[in-house]
DNA sequence: TTGAAAGCGTTACCAT
DNA sequence: ATGGTAACGCTTTCAA
């Protein structure tokens, strides 16, 4: 062992690859890796992996989407590792067959999918609880700045989001108005750009719900634009705790993207050294954080 | 053929690598992945490598860098990878001794590393750029925004950006006061309040440039905090052309992460495809992009 | 405790 | 063209 050391010799991955069948690395299915989320909650994964010496091999989607047959064919299925954890995909029924018959241990983090173990917020109570929020400071014409369905991308956390709004203004006894409500797409410049035509249409909304951080920064920054002071004149919430959502003053429901990303590992990892496979689903609790964005309706 | 298709049959990565000597797999060495820059060229590196069938093993060396031992032993030189590229990483001599002994293609984006070929921009030159362009405007009294060195980083980006700056002044003949420098890590909420520490010293700047757009955006909030108006009372500019640049009016000098992700990978491949290694450095192109945070002095 | 040998699933070479 | 076989570098088992 002291010579094989000062040889500096490593072992070769595909030849105890082979002989094992364990390859020590986990595949890690992302629909991108430039928004917040995705890189957390892979930061999360890849801590929790390099800690036990597994490698992190990124099966990424790309941006549009254009090569996803390929990757799946190409890579997932190739035995190049011992498990896989999916960020937000939606995947089609032949695909979760195909992830099946590899016969390893598979979970999703973020957004459910039928048949695979699910490490998440509960989406519909998050929002409703950012909404219950607002609704509590008095607020009655609040907007929902609502996720757009990406294609590819789990269309459920938009759809629950949303959900969860419906229900907590209905709950509470207040109209849910079709002007209302914007869609685009989970980031800052897609906030803002919906947040202006939000607004061009409903210019009594005393208060805006955003389905992430980034599209309510997108919010505060439209707002400003438009000359509204925060949060006298507009109340604006998200979800996620983003970074930057402190350096807005963003009032937000915080979930914790890495340790999801952790969690996510560490049960893939303890069943691939043999404990049995525990069911989930896996709910992260998620709490509200106010900040300086949200205020009693003036008017 | 058709029946190993129907049967769903896909090579094992493990065997075929032993056989072949190819893993059909790049190691992507970041220091981390939330940051815009990192996230950029690796989503650039992958659009490359999916096209051809190739996986990209990530080798994370965390945001605090305690496990970049282990990932060096454990998975770098493991003989998983047919080629490694390497983002604004400060290897050690120990650590480019031991990559060289792999004896595979290697290559470093995003800042030099003596003795490996190299990827990036001009950073004294766009710095200087940036600088000029303040000067243009007829600014004397220009502060900079300086990225701190982080342990494990490549320290000559920083360090680059800063000298272009002080070359530039030196040039206009003006002058360079250590009271117009601040230091901050490389993004939004550092920025921020390095620019709250530089206004508070040097009140009298009419102009910040920094040496990121992350951190040129920091400067940007707390400019409103602080209640100057921009580009009126101080003209900021940055450096990447990131994507919330359009969305803030940021004026910058663009580069292209995306392009040198793609470059690098392509090197790659080409070379593990036979071609003659070329010697490189590879300089990408950076380009001023006029916006709305810069203007002529008032006073 | 140490050593020898079979086998992991491919590829590549060499006969046929 | 086609089929058989050795070899890739490791792990694991079995014998000594």
């Amino acid at each position: 062992m002291a010579t094989a050391e000062q040889l500096g010799y490593v072992a070769s991955s595909s030849a105890s690859g082979l002989a094992t069948g364990r390859t020590l690395a986990m595949g890690v299915v992302v629909p991108n890796v430039t928004r917040w989320f995705y890189a957390t909650v892979l930061e999360g994964i890849d801590a929790e992996l390099r800690r036990v010496g597994y490698d992190t091999i990124l099966f990424n989607l790309g941006l549009r989407g254009e090569d996803r047959e390929r990757v799946f064919h190409r890579s997932i299925l190739r035995k190049r590792t011992d498990a896989v954890i999916a960020l937000c995909i939606d995947f089609t029924p032949a695909e979760r067959e195909q992830l099946a018959s590899l016969g390893h241990p598979t979970v999703v983090v973020g957004g459910p999918v039928p048949g695979l173990r699910h490490v998440g917020v509960d989406e519909l109570g998050v929002a409703r609880e950012a909404t219950t929020q607002l609704i509590g400071l008095g607020h009655r014409r609040i907007g929902h700045l609502a996720g757009a369905s990406e294609r590819g991308l789990n269309k459920r956390v938009p759809q629950r989001r949303r959900r969860g709004y419906e229900l907590a203004m209905t709950a509470a006894g207040l109209p849910v108005e079709r002007d209302w409500l914007e869609r685009s797409t989970f980031d800052i410049a897609g906030g803002r750009a919906a947040t202006l035509r939000l607004l061009a249409r409903a210019p009594r909304l005393t208060a805006i719900f955003a389905a992430s951080d980034e599209m309510a920064i997108g919010a505060i920054l439209a707002a400003r634009e438009l000359g509204l002071d925060i949060p006298r004149d507009l109340s604006i919430v998200g979800i996620d705790d983003h970074p930057l959502a402190e350096t807005f003053g963003l009032s937000t429901v915080a979930q914790d993207a890495l340790g999801q990303g952790r969690l996510a590992a560490q049960l893939m990892l303890d069943e691939l050294s043999g404990a049995a496979p525990r069911p989930g689903p896996f709910r992260f609790p998620a709490t509200y954080v106010e900040r300086a964005t949200t205020a009693p309706p003036s008017c």
